[in-house]
DNA sequence: GGCAAGGTGTAGCGATTGCTACAAGAGCCG
DNA sequence: CGGCTCTTGTAGCAATCGCTACACCTTGCC
Protein backbone atom coordinates (compact mmCIF):
# COMPACT_ATOMS: atom_id res chain seq x y z
CA UNK A 1 0.00 0.00 0.00
CA UNK A 2 2.83 2.27 0.45
CA UNK A 3 4.61 3.86 -2.41
CA UNK A 4 7.83 4.70 -3.47
CA UNK A 5 10.13 3.09 -0.25
CA UNK A 6 13.02 2.79 -2.46
CA UNK A 7 14.27 5.02 -4.51
CA UNK A 8 14.34 2.97 -7.60
CA UNK A 9 17.65 3.43 -10.23
CA UNK A 10 15.35 3.24 -13.36
CA UNK A 11 12.45 4.01 -13.96
CA UNK A 12 9.36 3.61 -16.90
CA UNK A 13 10.05 7.30 -17.86
CA UNK A 14 13.98 7.42 -17.56
CA UNK A 15 13.76 4.06 -20.12
CA UNK A 16 11.60 4.98 -22.69
CA UNK A 17 13.80 7.62 -24.67
CA UNK A 18 16.20 4.16 -24.62
CA UNK A 19 13.57 2.42 -26.36
CA UNK A 20 12.22 4.91 -28.49
CA UNK A 21 15.52 5.44 -29.70
CA UNK A 22 16.33 1.86 -30.64
CA UNK A 23 12.89 1.51 -32.25
CA UNK A 24 13.40 3.99 -34.36
CA UNK A 25 16.60 3.16 -35.36
CA UNK A 26 16.28 -0.31 -35.87
CA UNK A 27 12.14 -0.94 -35.95
CA UNK A 28 9.41 -2.52 -34.52
CA UNK A 29 10.49 -5.70 -35.92
CA UNK A 30 13.90 -6.12 -34.41
CA UNK A 31 12.35 -5.03 -30.82
CA UNK A 32 12.55 -8.33 -29.02
CA UNK A 33 12.73 -7.94 -25.36
CA UNK A 34 16.93 -8.93 -25.05
CA UNK A 35 18.04 -6.30 -27.91
CA UNK A 36 15.82 -3.52 -26.57
CA UNK A 37 17.19 -3.94 -22.87
CA UNK A 38 20.14 -3.65 -24.08
CA UNK A 39 19.61 -0.61 -25.96
CA UNK A 40 18.36 0.78 -22.27
CA UNK A 41 21.37 -0.61 -20.53
CA UNK A 42 19.22 -2.63 -18.89
CA UNK A 43 18.14 -6.45 -18.98
CA UNK A 44 15.07 -8.26 -20.33
CA UNK A 45 14.14 -9.12 -17.00
CA UNK A 46 13.78 -5.89 -15.91
CA UNK A 47 11.71 -4.66 -18.66
CA UNK A 48 9.36 -7.23 -17.68
CA UNK A 49 9.45 -6.36 -13.91
CA UNK A 50 8.72 -2.76 -15.36
CA UNK A 51 6.04 -3.29 -18.03
CA UNK A 52 4.80 -6.65 -17.03
CA UNK A 53 4.79 -8.15 -20.36
CA UNK A 54 6.26 -7.48 -24.00
CA UNK A 55 2.78 -6.00 -25.03
CA UNK A 56 2.44 -3.57 -22.51
CA UNK A 57 5.85 -2.50 -23.18
CA UNK A 58 5.14 -1.97 -26.66
CA UNK A 59 2.09 -0.19 -25.53
CA UNK A 60 3.48 2.01 -23.60
CA UNK A 61 6.27 2.95 -25.78
CA UNK A 62 3.75 3.75 -28.84
CA UNK A 63 1.89 6.43 -26.60
CA UNK A 64 5.56 7.64 -25.56
CA UNK A 65 6.94 8.16 -29.21
CA UNK A 66 3.31 9.67 -30.00
CA UNK A 67 3.24 12.35 -27.39
CA UNK A 68 7.07 12.93 -28.25
CA UNK A 69 6.07 13.77 -32.19
CA UNK A 70 4.09 16.44 -31.15
CA UNK A 71 6.64 18.34 -29.29
CA UNK A 72 9.15 17.15 -32.17
CA UNK A 73 6.79 19.01 -34.61
CA UNK A 74 6.07 21.94 -33.02
CA UNK A 75 9.92 22.71 -32.69
CA UNK A 76 10.51 21.45 -36.04
CA UNK A 77 7.96 23.69 -38.33
CA UNK A 78 8.10 26.52 -36.35
CA UNK A 79 7.78 29.90 -38.30
CA UNK A 80 5.53 32.87 -39.87
CA UNK A 81 2.50 31.26 -41.56
CA UNK A 82 2.35 30.72 -44.89
CA UNK A 83 0.28 32.42 -47.36
CA UNK A 84 -0.88 29.54 -49.51
CA UNK A 85 -1.75 26.10 -49.42
CA UNK A 86 0.71 24.57 -51.36
CA UNK A 87 3.42 26.48 -48.90
CA UNK A 88 2.25 24.48 -45.77
CA UNK A 89 2.18 21.94 -48.12
CA UNK A 90 6.01 21.89 -49.39
CA UNK A 91 6.80 22.65 -45.63
CA UNK A 92 6.14 19.13 -44.38
CA UNK A 93 6.85 17.84 -46.81
CA UNK A 94 10.76 19.28 -46.52
CA UNK A 95 10.36 18.20 -42.79
CA UNK A 96 9.42 15.43 -43.61
CA UNK A 97 12.08 14.64 -46.26
CA UNK A 98 15.05 15.46 -43.83
CA UNK A 99 17.30 13.13 -42.29
CA UNK A 100 16.28 14.22 -38.90
CA UNK A 101 12.60 12.54 -40.07
CA UNK A 102 13.68 9.80 -41.49
CA UNK A 103 13.86 7.30 -39.22
CA UNK A 104 10.47 8.33 -37.94
CA UNK A 105 9.24 8.13 -41.22
CA UNK A 106 10.33 4.41 -41.30
CA UNK A 107 8.77 3.46 -38.25
CA UNK A 108 5.28 5.59 -39.29
CA UNK A 109 4.72 2.78 -41.53
CA UNK A 110 5.47 -0.05 -38.99
CA UNK A 111 2.65 1.62 -37.12
CA UNK A 112 0.20 2.09 -40.12
CA UNK A 113 0.79 -1.50 -40.61
CA UNK A 114 -0.20 -2.70 -37.56
CA UNK A 115 -3.03 -0.84 -36.96
CA UNK A 116 -4.38 -2.20 -40.37
CA UNK A 117 -3.56 -5.95 -38.97
CA UNK A 118 -6.45 -4.34 -35.99
CA UNK A 119 -3.56 -3.59 -33.21
CA UNK A 120 -5.24 -1.65 -31.28
CA UNK A 121 -2.50 0.46 -29.90
CA UNK A 122 -0.95 0.12 -32.66
CA UNK A 123 -3.89 2.37 -34.07
CA UNK A 124 -4.12 4.86 -30.82
CA UNK A 125 -1.02 5.41 -31.77
CA UNK A 126 -1.58 6.47 -35.26
CA UNK A 127 -4.72 8.16 -35.06
CA UNK A 128 -3.09 10.71 -32.31
CA UNK A 129 0.12 11.56 -34.21
CA UNK A 130 -2.51 12.32 -37.63
CA UNK A 131 -4.45 14.07 -34.82
CA UNK A 132 -1.49 16.69 -33.89
CA UNK A 133 -0.79 16.89 -37.58
CA UNK A 134 -3.83 17.36 -38.18
CA UNK A 135 -4.00 20.51 -36.12
CA UNK A 136 -0.70 21.83 -37.07
CA UNK A 137 -2.08 22.40 -40.79
CA UNK A 138 -5.42 24.05 -39.30
CA UNK A 139 -3.62 26.31 -37.59
CA UNK A 140 -1.21 26.94 -40.31
CA UNK A 141 -3.51 27.69 -43.27
CA UNK A 142 -3.47 30.73 -44.64
CA UNK A 143 -5.76 33.51 -43.00
CA UNK A 144 -7.60 34.06 -46.44
CA UNK A 145 -8.39 30.37 -46.84
CA UNK A 146 -12.20 29.50 -47.68
CA UNK A 147 -12.53 26.09 -45.50
CA UNK A 148 -9.89 25.68 -43.14
CA UNK A 149 -11.10 22.93 -41.74
CA UNK A 150 -11.93 20.72 -45.03
CA UNK A 151 -8.64 22.60 -46.56
CA UNK A 152 -6.48 21.21 -43.86
CA UNK A 153 -7.73 17.90 -44.43
CA UNK A 154 -7.87 17.89 -48.08
CA UNK A 155 -3.84 18.78 -47.66
CA UNK A 156 -3.50 15.70 -44.82
CA UNK A 157 -4.57 13.06 -47.47
CA UNK A 158 -2.85 14.45 -49.91
CA UNK A 159 0.53 14.78 -48.14
CA UNK A 160 0.50 11.24 -46.48
CA UNK A 161 -0.17 9.68 -50.43
CA UNK A 162 2.80 11.25 -51.38
CA UNK A 163 4.76 10.39 -48.57
CA UNK A 164 3.77 6.67 -49.31
CA UNK A 165 4.43 6.95 -53.06
CA UNK A 166 8.23 8.24 -51.38
CA UNK A 167 8.13 5.56 -49.38
CA UNK A 168 8.17 2.92 -52.21
CA UNK A 169 10.62 4.89 -54.46
CA UNK A 170 7.36 6.41 -56.46
CA UNK A 171 8.72 9.53 -55.28
CA UNK A 172 8.38 11.09 -59.08
CA UNK A 173 4.78 10.04 -59.47
CA UNK A 174 3.66 11.23 -56.01
CA UNK A 175 5.59 15.13 -57.31
CA UNK A 176 3.86 15.12 -60.86
CA UNK A 177 0.70 14.60 -58.85
CA UNK A 178 0.93 17.50 -56.79
CA UNK A 179 2.22 19.34 -59.35
CA UNK A 180 -1.10 18.69 -61.16
CA UNK A 181 -3.12 19.48 -57.76
CA UNK A 182 -2.10 23.26 -58.82
CA UNK A 183 -0.72 23.64 -55.32
CA UNK A 184 2.86 23.58 -55.98
CA UNK A 185 4.18 26.77 -58.61
CA UNK A 186 5.37 24.65 -61.93
CA UNK B 1 22.08 -30.78 -66.86
CA UNK B 2 19.16 -32.66 -67.89
CA UNK B 3 15.73 -30.83 -66.99
CA UNK B 4 12.75 -32.46 -66.04
CA UNK B 5 13.65 -36.27 -64.95
CA UNK B 6 10.80 -36.77 -62.48
CA UNK B 7 7.55 -35.10 -62.31
CA UNK B 8 7.34 -33.24 -59.15
CA UNK B 9 3.81 -33.86 -57.54
CA UNK B 10 4.19 -30.35 -56.25
CA UNK B 11 5.90 -27.05 -57.52
CA UNK B 12 6.66 -23.36 -57.06
CA UNK B 13 3.36 -22.33 -59.35
CA UNK B 14 0.94 -24.83 -57.36
CA UNK B 15 2.18 -23.66 -54.22
CA UNK B 16 2.05 -19.93 -54.73
CA UNK B 17 -1.55 -19.58 -54.89
CA UNK B 18 -1.54 -21.49 -50.95
CA UNK B 19 0.82 -19.34 -49.78
CA UNK B 20 -0.54 -16.03 -51.19
CA UNK B 21 -3.35 -17.05 -49.30
CA UNK B 22 -1.93 -17.85 -46.02
CA UNK B 23 -0.10 -14.43 -46.10
CA UNK B 24 -3.45 -12.66 -47.62
CA UNK B 25 -5.34 -14.08 -44.63
CA UNK B 26 -2.92 -14.06 -41.90
CA UNK B 27 -0.11 -11.44 -42.96
CA UNK B 28 2.93 -11.70 -43.39
CA UNK B 29 4.50 -11.06 -39.64
CA UNK B 30 2.89 -14.71 -39.38
CA UNK B 31 4.78 -16.17 -42.18
CA UNK B 32 7.32 -18.66 -40.80
CA UNK B 33 8.55 -21.56 -43.18
CA UNK B 34 6.07 -24.20 -41.13
CA UNK B 35 2.89 -22.64 -40.96
CA UNK B 36 3.59 -21.67 -44.56
CA UNK B 37 3.95 -25.02 -45.79
CA UNK B 38 1.05 -26.36 -43.56
CA UNK B 39 -1.25 -23.77 -45.25
CA UNK B 40 0.48 -24.78 -48.72
CA UNK B 41 0.17 -28.61 -47.68
CA UNK B 42 3.84 -29.52 -47.82
CA UNK B 43 6.70 -29.10 -45.44
CA UNK B 44 9.35 -26.51 -44.30
CA UNK B 45 11.59 -28.98 -45.69
CA UNK B 46 10.43 -28.86 -49.52
CA UNK B 47 9.48 -25.29 -49.26
CA UNK B 48 13.21 -24.60 -48.77
CA UNK B 49 14.31 -27.44 -51.80
CA UNK B 50 12.16 -25.35 -54.13
CA UNK B 51 12.73 -21.96 -52.80
CA UNK B 52 16.33 -22.03 -51.52
CA UNK B 53 15.54 -19.90 -48.27
CA UNK B 54 12.70 -18.39 -46.88
CA UNK B 55 14.22 -14.72 -48.17
CA UNK B 56 13.94 -16.24 -51.56
CA UNK B 57 10.66 -17.55 -50.77
CA UNK B 58 8.94 -14.01 -50.01
CA UNK B 59 10.80 -12.29 -52.78
CA UNK B 60 8.75 -14.85 -55.35
CA UNK B 61 5.96 -14.73 -52.99
CA UNK B 62 5.76 -10.98 -53.05
CA UNK B 63 6.57 -11.04 -57.04
CA UNK B 64 3.16 -13.63 -57.66
CA UNK B 65 0.94 -11.46 -55.32
CA UNK B 66 2.24 -8.21 -56.92
CA UNK B 67 1.59 -10.02 -60.40
CA UNK B 68 -2.09 -11.41 -59.33
CA UNK B 69 -2.83 -8.01 -58.36
CA UNK B 70 -3.17 -6.86 -61.86
CA UNK B 71 -5.82 -9.42 -62.86
CA UNK B 72 -7.36 -8.84 -59.88
CA UNK B 73 -7.93 -5.22 -60.23
CA UNK B 74 -8.76 -5.34 -63.75
CA UNK B 75 -11.64 -8.46 -63.02
CA UNK B 76 -12.93 -6.06 -60.16
CA UNK B 77 -12.68 -2.57 -61.66
CA UNK B 78 -14.43 -3.30 -65.16
CA UNK B 79 -17.44 -0.70 -66.24
CA UNK B 80 -17.70 2.02 -68.32
CA UNK B 81 -15.54 5.17 -68.57
CA UNK B 82 -16.57 7.14 -66.06
CA UNK B 83 -17.03 10.89 -67.27
CA UNK B 84 -15.56 12.76 -63.97
CA UNK B 85 -12.49 12.39 -61.95
CA UNK B 86 -14.54 12.02 -58.90
CA UNK B 87 -16.14 8.83 -60.57
CA UNK B 88 -12.84 7.50 -60.85
CA UNK B 89 -12.07 8.13 -57.13
CA UNK B 90 -15.57 6.46 -56.16
CA UNK B 91 -14.94 3.36 -58.11
CA UNK B 92 -11.58 2.31 -56.68
CA UNK B 93 -12.25 3.47 -52.86
CA UNK B 94 -15.70 1.50 -53.20
CA UNK B 95 -13.60 -1.65 -54.24
CA UNK B 96 -10.91 -0.80 -51.63
CA UNK B 97 -13.45 -0.88 -49.27
CA UNK B 98 -15.15 -4.66 -50.45
CA UNK B 99 -14.79 -7.51 -47.95
CA UNK B 100 -13.00 -9.06 -50.88
CA UNK B 101 -10.11 -6.26 -50.93
CA UNK B 102 -9.65 -6.06 -47.78
CA UNK B 103 -7.06 -8.72 -46.87
CA UNK B 104 -4.94 -7.23 -49.57
CA UNK B 105 -5.10 -4.02 -47.88
CA UNK B 106 -3.97 -5.38 -44.91
CA UNK B 107 -1.14 -6.87 -46.79
CA UNK B 108 -0.51 -3.83 -48.51
CA UNK B 109 0.44 -1.62 -45.57
CA UNK B 110 3.17 -4.28 -44.10
CA UNK B 111 4.63 -4.16 -47.92
CA UNK B 112 4.97 -0.85 -47.50
CA UNK B 113 6.68 -0.74 -44.02
CA UNK B 114 9.29 -3.43 -45.83
CA UNK B 115 9.87 -1.24 -48.74
CA UNK B 116 10.20 1.87 -45.86
CA UNK B 117 12.59 -0.27 -43.99
CA UNK B 118 15.04 -0.68 -47.25
CA UNK B 119 13.71 -4.09 -48.07
CA UNK B 120 14.25 -4.77 -51.95
CA UNK B 121 11.61 -6.47 -52.63
CA UNK B 122 8.93 -5.30 -50.93
CA UNK B 123 10.02 -2.12 -52.43
CA UNK B 124 9.68 -4.10 -55.87
CA UNK B 125 6.48 -5.43 -54.86
CA UNK B 126 4.96 -1.90 -54.17
CA UNK B 127 6.78 0.01 -57.21
CA UNK B 128 5.06 -2.64 -59.42
CA UNK B 129 1.21 -2.81 -57.79
CA UNK B 130 1.14 1.24 -57.81
CA UNK B 131 2.57 0.55 -61.93
CA UNK B 132 -0.37 -1.14 -62.03
CA UNK B 133 -2.90 0.76 -60.56
CA UNK B 134 -1.82 4.11 -62.13
CA UNK B 135 -2.18 2.25 -65.45
CA UNK B 136 -5.23 2.02 -64.58
CA UNK B 137 -5.88 5.15 -63.65
CA UNK B 138 -4.80 6.88 -66.34
CA UNK B 139 -6.31 4.56 -68.70
CA UNK B 140 -9.89 5.40 -66.45
CA UNK B 141 -9.86 9.46 -66.61
CA UNK B 142 -12.39 11.09 -68.45
CA UNK B 143 -11.93 11.60 -72.04
CA UNK B 144 -12.44 15.58 -71.80
CA UNK B 145 -9.98 15.18 -69.17
CA UNK B 146 -7.55 18.18 -69.81
CA UNK B 147 -4.55 16.38 -68.03
CA UNK B 148 -4.81 12.84 -68.03
CA UNK B 149 -1.24 11.97 -66.87
CA UNK B 150 -0.61 14.43 -64.24
CA UNK B 151 -4.50 13.77 -63.47
CA UNK B 152 -4.14 9.96 -62.77
CA UNK B 153 -0.73 10.97 -60.22
CA UNK B 154 -2.94 13.32 -58.33
CA UNK B 155 -5.82 11.23 -57.85
CA UNK B 156 -3.24 8.47 -56.98
CA UNK B 157 -2.05 10.23 -54.44
CA UNK B 158 -5.22 11.19 -53.16
CA UNK B 159 -6.71 8.05 -53.44
CA UNK B 160 -3.57 6.71 -51.17
CA UNK B 161 -3.72 8.95 -48.50
CA UNK B 162 -7.51 8.17 -48.22
CA UNK B 163 -6.79 4.51 -48.04
CA UNK B 164 -3.90 5.00 -45.31
CA UNK B 165 -6.36 7.30 -42.91
CA UNK B 166 -8.97 4.86 -43.18
CA UNK B 167 -6.39 1.85 -42.13
CA UNK B 168 -5.51 3.59 -38.98
CA UNK B 169 -9.49 4.76 -38.27
CA UNK B 170 -9.20 7.95 -39.60
CA UNK B 171 -11.78 7.63 -42.39
CA UNK B 172 -14.08 10.44 -41.09
CA UNK B 173 -11.23 12.99 -41.97
CA UNK B 174 -10.34 11.98 -45.39
CA UNK B 175 -14.10 11.66 -46.15
CA UNK B 176 -14.17 15.38 -45.21
CA UNK B 177 -10.68 15.70 -47.01
CA UNK B 178 -11.77 14.70 -50.32
CA UNK B 179 -15.57 16.65 -49.55
CA UNK B 180 -12.83 19.88 -49.43
CA UNK B 181 -10.85 18.70 -52.91
CA UNK B 182 -14.11 19.56 -54.95
CA UNK B 183 -13.41 15.69 -56.61
CA UNK B 184 -17.39 14.34 -55.19
CA UNK B 185 -20.27 15.78 -54.93
CA UNK B 186 -21.64 17.00 -51.41
C1' DG C 1 18.72 -54.93 -63.98
C1' DG C 2 21.69 -51.19 -62.42
C1' DC C 3 22.66 -46.62 -61.68
C1' DA C 4 22.45 -41.79 -61.21
C1' DA C 5 19.56 -38.00 -60.07
C1' DG C 6 15.55 -35.71 -58.52
C1' DG C 7 12.17 -35.54 -54.81
C1' DT C 8 10.59 -36.24 -49.89
C1' DG C 9 10.29 -37.50 -44.80
C1' DT C 10 12.44 -37.55 -40.14
C1' DA C 11 15.11 -35.69 -36.90
C1' DG C 12 17.65 -32.47 -35.11
C1' DC C 13 20.80 -28.30 -34.39
C1' DG C 14 21.93 -23.78 -32.56
C1' DA C 15 19.83 -19.46 -31.91
C1' DT C 16 16.18 -16.57 -30.29
C1' DT C 17 11.55 -15.83 -28.51
C1' DG C 18 8.61 -14.21 -24.20
C1' DC C 19 8.47 -15.26 -19.71
C1' DT C 20 9.33 -17.29 -14.87
C1' DA C 21 11.44 -19.37 -10.47
C1' DC C 22 14.55 -18.43 -7.10
C1' DA C 23 17.54 -15.94 -4.55
C1' DA C 24 19.84 -12.02 -2.97
C1' DG C 25 20.80 -6.94 -2.24
C1' DA C 26 18.93 -2.45 -0.55
C1' DG C 27 16.46 0.54 2.02
C1' DC C 28 12.56 1.71 5.21
C1' DC C 29 9.72 1.13 9.65
C1' DG C 30 8.98 -0.86 14.05
C1' DC D 1 18.07 -5.25 15.41
C1' DG D 2 14.25 -7.85 12.67
C1' DG D 3 11.48 -7.94 9.38
C1' DC D 4 9.22 -6.17 5.12
C1' DT D 5 8.86 -4.60 0.56
C1' DC D 6 11.07 -3.03 -3.49
C1' DT D 7 14.47 -3.89 -6.79
C1' DT D 8 17.68 -6.65 -9.40
C1' DG D 9 20.69 -10.69 -11.16
C1' DT D 10 21.21 -15.50 -12.65
C1' DA D 11 19.34 -19.52 -14.79
C1' DG D 12 16.48 -21.64 -17.12
C1' DC D 13 12.12 -23.30 -19.58
C1' DA D 14 9.12 -24.40 -23.47
C1' DA D 15 8.25 -22.82 -27.87
C1' DT D 16 9.59 -21.30 -32.28
C1' DC D 17 12.93 -19.71 -35.68
C1' DG D 18 15.61 -20.80 -40.27
C1' DC D 19 18.12 -24.32 -41.82
C1' DT D 20 20.69 -28.92 -42.47
C1' DA D 21 22.28 -33.93 -42.35
C1' DC D 22 20.89 -38.25 -43.62
C1' DA D 23 18.35 -41.74 -45.37
C1' DC D 24 14.89 -43.37 -48.46
C1' DC D 25 12.04 -43.74 -52.48
C1' DT D 26 10.89 -43.13 -57.05
C1' DT D 27 11.86 -42.52 -61.92
C1' DG D 28 14.14 -42.38 -66.38
C1' DC D 29 18.17 -43.85 -69.04
C1' DC D 30 21.36 -47.35 -70.67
Amino acid sequence: MANPIKKPTMTKDSLFPLLAAYVLAEGLGQASLRPLAKAAGTSDRMLLYHFGSKEALIDDLLGFIARTYASTLDAALAGERPVTRGQVVARILKHARSDAAQPFTSLWWEIVAGAARGEESYRAAAQAMMDVLLGWLEGQMPTADPDPEGGARYLLTLIEGTLMLAAIGHEDTAHEGLLASGLLPS
